[in-house]
DNA sequence: CATTAATAACTGACCAGCCAGTTATTTACA
DNA sequence: TGTAAATAACTGGCTGGTCAGTTATTAATG
């Protein structure tokens, strides 16, 4: 409030066309993860980005556009490295997965990016536009490369033969459980909620299997 | 259309005071899934069930109480049911584990079912109550029945001495990640959707791990 | 005909998107 | 350089439509 006093008699606006969308972008995503989509007017959003209403339609041509942005924004990145993680054609490929799950459950633990996959969760129903996008630029193009590394691991003898497309629901499902545990209902683990504890425990769980050495055979 | 003929000079409407609440929780629940809870009106969901919109708040004191009455209604019994199961105290608990999670996926897999754990995922950042009251009723109840059968696995020397709390995550998240991706965003692996193929697979993984046994050890 | 389930018309709040007007910044020209 | 015209950025109030919840009235049923 009175820090506003920096500039006293200063200018009622700034004219900043290129920082604005990010801006309105930064703005969106803490409103859609606090209130959702649907609750959040665009005049909050406005008003947290420090603009009015109308400068929001300005730069997006409607309230599910500012929604779009952020999705495209935000997420591409992390499928860009994760993809990139993947692509690693040799060596051990249960080593190549474990760098990536770690990885990828970094980011997720960011509440910044991992904010994101749960808005689209949440606004998929009634934006299926979002939700094709999502799928497009993110799943369809992860879950081939997860799968084709497990392909490999199977086919080099480093993996059981199992069923690399339903696998690939093994090695994510953990990790997405987790956050939705922590973040949308405060499950946190005793330990706390480092995610590296998850990790390390799924990727024991994962790789050497829940069995002890000495138990009998089920199945 | 033509079949409301059937009571050609019938009455306007019926007194079912006992039949209404359910009327209306399955009008809603198919609506909810549809569009979700914000873009349903309740004009829609009298309408589907039949009557007017009045009639929806002699029942419910408000649109939010319709959803809370229906996830009451749907999911305590799964609940219930799942807990039934893991409270087995004796015999190999991976078997106990192995039929819950047959009945658990099973659950979920039926979409007047599995629709409802989706629906509160939407709705829980901007109705909170909504999340307490699925944390008390579903997960505080059934997490806590898991961990234990887990560390009695481990004391019996069933399973290996992993971190109880964190492998609950790398039980259920499979399958919760599974029906997300089929439902949410049409991914269904090749092999078809029965989840029978992906529970399978999952206890594979789960129980023998995804290394293969000539493998050397990572770690 | 008394009771109450059910209806249908109504109200008031809310908000996305629009746009007429305002202000900051740049450009043209002296 | 100083200044006025031009332009681009931004504001904020308005409007039309939507919808949750209410209420006056009607109709079914014992």
């Amino acid at each position: 409030m009175v820090s506003e006093r920096a500039k006293p008699s200063g200018p009622k606006f700034r004219r900043r066309s290129e920082a604005r969308p990010d801006e309105v972008l930064d703005a969106a995503l803490e409103l859609f993860v606090e209130k959702g989509f649907a609750a959040t007017r665009v005049e909050d959003i406005a008003t947290r980005a420090g603009v009015s209403k109308g400068t929001v339609y300005l730069y997006f041509p409607s309230k599910e556009a500012v929604l779009e942005g952020l999705v495209r924004r935000g997420v591409l990145p992390v499928a860009n490295s994760v993809i990139e993680q993947f692509a690693k054609v040799s060596g051990d490929p249960r080593l190549i997965l474990a760098g990536a799950i770690r990885m990828l459950g970094n980011r997720l633990s960011d509440p910044m990016i991992g904010a994101i996959p749960k808005v689209v969760l949440r606004e998929v129903v009634s934006f299926p536009q979002l939700a094709e996008m999502y799928r497009r630029e993110v799943l369809d193009r992860t879950i081939p490369v997860l799968v084709s590394l497990i392909e490999r691991g199977i086919a080099e003898g480093y993996m059981r033969p199992v069923d690399p497309e339903l696998t690939v629901r093994s090695i994510v499902g953990p990790l997405v459980i987790h956050v939705v545990l922590a973040q949308v209902f405060g499950i946190v683990p005793k330990g706390g909620m480092e995610i590296e504890a998850l990790i390390d425990n799924h990727l024991s769980v994962l790789f050497g299997g829940l069995s002890a050495p000495g138990a009998p055979d089920i199945g």
